[in-house]
DNA sequence: CTGAAAGCGCTTACAG
DNA sequence: CTGAAAGCGCTTACAG
């Protein structure tokens, strides 16, 4: 029986791969003549270029990455790991990044650890065993400096953003959290607010000791002896900022504020609020952390601290790409400055029954 | 003056980089015995095996996947391209992808085209020159059917999500769009609604089609002519949500229900009604589509038509796989059959003044 | 301005 | 079970 093969011609096709001795010797010359005027060569005379790009898009070469990666070393990659591609936070990060890296026409590949350690680590070798040219990385929980010196010395370059790592010597680009949170306590606390709460964050990243230390310290400058009952730690999304609310709300003396972790905490919390027959922004003060593009359309608008997303992007791409061509990176510690937006969510404390 | 060079160590590293050969010279083998050992090929004795792993695994070296790919022609890679990645809706959609690959090693290259077929070219030229094994897409508005027949041709297989390309003949995954629609609509005409407006999406996209013309078909069963003022066509976003509000509010017969988009729509206009002091689920009753993680949790909790992105993303992903190993995939066109989920966002047709 | 040749680091027939 | 050798498709000194 005769079966007919719709994939003959596709196999013929592949079979006759063009490459860049096909258009060399289509055209008579070498292949590094040919090589040399893809890339836009000086040294190849004007007319012969063209002439040789033009017949290359005629036929439909494509250029062949690996090969070129394999000789020269260099893969135009670059990888980006962060706890969570799909969280907010870090798909304002992303953006920016992206937009910095397509204009050095730099591929990247992205990847998820979810805080998990060997994930990273898979990714990391990942992008070793492709050559990549250098990875922004917000590192997971418990990353040791090691793992990072391992990447450096493989020729792998670092840039961290969101969270430091310590003992490693590449840069690091983030805000300045203690005092953005301090920004909220203190426009809480002169609000009247006295037993305020903290919603969300964990002491494993240093983000995380240094928005609690933020706190603390905001009410030590206010006379205020902290409470280690008002914190209601772990949450960091909205679903656990809304499964947190009734821990919020069985607080014995019932704070009448609540600082949250971020702005993902801090919806889901008031969310949680509002199901359980509170208006959050009149009983309840709530602020958030990194004031997203959905803060503002919140329900109240919530009052949050800017957390400079973009321009930490912005600069760890940039200090990728000069590490890349080869100028010296100093290691930046100039952090972010945040700023306080103040909306609805916040109020004159109300004591509940 | 005598500047110490700390980079020196690690550039005297990178000149001795570890190959196959180094293996094979240090321990008396081939650099053949040792890619068949790396690789746990039975042809190696099992104790030259442990021996060269042992000593590569000691010795740090790292595979170069580029070498091995030029030789393969296997990439270990698949692209992933959709609108925005962002996006929760493709963020389910895409971790149930990863779930997948992650079991079959592949690593993956996310890229949003935000709907710019150019992005969308470049992207694809970059896994074509990458030798990449395949890739998932949801094509940007406007993809012609030539553009996935050429990487077909070129040796990349292509699996579709979401949307549909006329004239691609390649496998497609996304649910029965008109169907969930449909439901959502039947169930606010339950609920004594006939003035039901449509908010967001775009006839530009088969989805954007299928869901209009499901909700036209839906309100013609139960005998109500559609006004084509009811309906305010392009948000898809929770901002561009947002801001529809005021439009919907202006249509001149008032609407008592809008059927929208998806969540973030119906999230975000929720946000704009309450902002102008309307009690969404009570005032106006409003629809999603998607059942994000979100949904359920919103103010108030919102009725929605699930959409089965999980499967969507698994079985696409299972699709290329399969088609990656040479078994023959049928195009299927089974749609994932969505469920309609009520909850607190819709409710009897009240008359607003 | 152009060409011949070596080499990047693997894998795969092939031979033994 | 193991080795010698060719080749994947580029780029880069080097020579002319």
């Amino acid at each position: 029986m005769f079966v007919p093969d719709p994939g003959a011609a596709r196999r013929i096709k592949l079979a006759q791969k063009i490459k860049l001795s096909t258009i060399a010797d289509a055209l008579g010359v070498s292949t590094a003549t040919v090589s040399l005027a893809l890339r836009d060569s000086p040294l190849v005379a004007g007319s012969t270029r063209e002439r040789i790009k033009e017949h290359a898009r005629a036929i439909g070469y494509i250029y062949n990455r690996r090969a070129a990666s394999l000789r020269t070393s260099r893969s135009g990659i670059v990888g980006v790991v962060v706890h969570d591609i799909m969280n907010p936070f870090f798909a304002e990060i992303l953006r920016s990044i992206e937009t910095e890296l397509d204009r050095s026409r730099q591929t990247f590949i992205l990847s998820n650890h979810y805080d998990q350690l060997e994930k990273q680590r898979t990714f990391m070798d990942t992008l070793l065993q492709l050559g990549a040219d250098g990875v922004i990385m917000s590192p997971a929980i418990g990353t040791p400096a090691a793992d990072i010196g391992m990447a450096e010395d493989n020729g792998l370059p670092v840039v961290l953003i969101a969270r430091d790592v310590v003992g490693a010597e590449v840069p690091v680009f983030r805000g300045n959290d203690a005092f953005g949170v301090g920004l909220a306590t203190d426009h809480l606390i002169s609000l009247g607010h006295r037993r305020i709460a903290m919603v969300g964050g964990t002491d494993q990243t240093s983000t995380g000791r240094d928005r609690y230390q933020g706190y603390v310290a905001a009410m030590e400058r206010a006379g205020i002896a902290v409470d280690p009952g008002w914190r209601v730690a772990g949450p960091r999304t909205k679903l656990a900022g809304f499964e947190a609310a009734p821990r919020f709300l069985d607080i014995a003396d019932k704070p009448t504020a609540a600082v949250c972790w971020n702005d993902l905490v801090a919806i889901g919390l008031m969310n949680g609020l509002a199901r359980a027959g509170l208006v959050p922004g009149v009983d309840v003060s709530v602020t958030g952390y990194d004031d997203l593009e959905e803060a503002s359309i919140a329900t109240p608008a919530l009052t949050t601290v800017w957390n400079g997303q973009r321009e930490v992007g912005r600069r760890a791409a940039r200090a990728l790409l000069d590490r890349l061509n080869g100028a010296t990176v100093h290691l930046p510690q100039d952090l972010i400055t945040p700023e306080l937006h103040v909306r609805q969510s916040t109020g004159q404390a109300i004591e509940r029954n």
